[in-house]
DNA sequence: TTGCAAACACTACACCTGTCGTTTTGTTTG
DNA sequence: CAAACAAAACGACAGGTGTAGTGTTTGCAA
């Protein structure tokens, strides 16, 4: 039942996820080339990162012939929650609220945004008025 | 001039800059007490996340008499948005909707929250009437 | 079978973090 | 003034991170 991928992930590790999560599995070359282009990160440093990734849990490799085939264990969706519950503990107390009018006023939110965001609110409220 | 004070404040550093958030300016003895009760860190603890801060330019210390007292220079609010921003590069690829869409999502709101949030639309919808 | 290049594994190292222990120093008081 | 004490400064150490260098295995060509 292998451990839940401890989701702490660090920056540069959440880079190598990214490309997983494009295309998977893939071998460390293709992984090397892509995040060459952005990176410059040295093949080495890739394979450092791999390497760390599933000793954490959140990357699987199996054999393919002289290489290996990396695919996440980890799901983005998994690592967004994570990522954005902890932002949410540290830095707003745990309130949605207030990060949510932070970032309502601070980014420049376009109208599609906006629209976004106004369908998600009827929604939430239609949900309200139901179960109350 | 100093520094625009370098952001990057870590877990632990972040609960003593809450504290000073909360009041300033404080003896090292009353945040070692306020943080006593919480996080059980030992008083040198306390001292050495001080120091980093104030080497990092997030926190003036002044002498008083025979200790110092501490005042946060880095804003509550200018790192919300330093850790805010850093959350919407890092995991959501700079784009505020998705972020906005996952917290509604799966995070539970209250009544009150979801008010807060159509105040919100509401405000942002006037805005882009008027200059559309 | 043997040697080679590719792919992988192991090691390195400096800096950050969490968490103190130890030494210095500036004050207060006998 | 000197001893004692408290506050602060400095040092420490293990584990994580960014970024590679060096050693080792191995499937394949000769």
């Amino acid at each position: 039942m292998s451990k839940p991928a401890d989701p702490s992930i660090s920056e540069a590790e959440s880079r190598v996820m990214e490309q997983l999560w494009k295309r998977a599995p893939q071998g460390s070359e293709d992984l090397v080339a892509a995040l060459h282009a952005g990176t410059d990160w040295h093949e080495n440093t890739v394979r450092t990162l791999l390497h760390r990734l599933i000793r954490k849990g959140a990357v699987h490799a199996e054999r393919d012939g002289r290489r290996y085939l990396y695919s996440p264990v980890l799901t983005r969706e998994a690592w967004q929650s994570a990522e954005s519950r902890s932002l949410l503990n540290r830095v707003f107390g745990g309130r949605v609220a207030p990060l949510l009018v932070h970032f309502s006023c601070n980014e420049k939110l376009g109208a599609k945004d906006v629209a976004e965001l106004r369908k998600l609110v009827d929604r939430l409220e239609k949900k309200e008025r139901r179960n109350d």
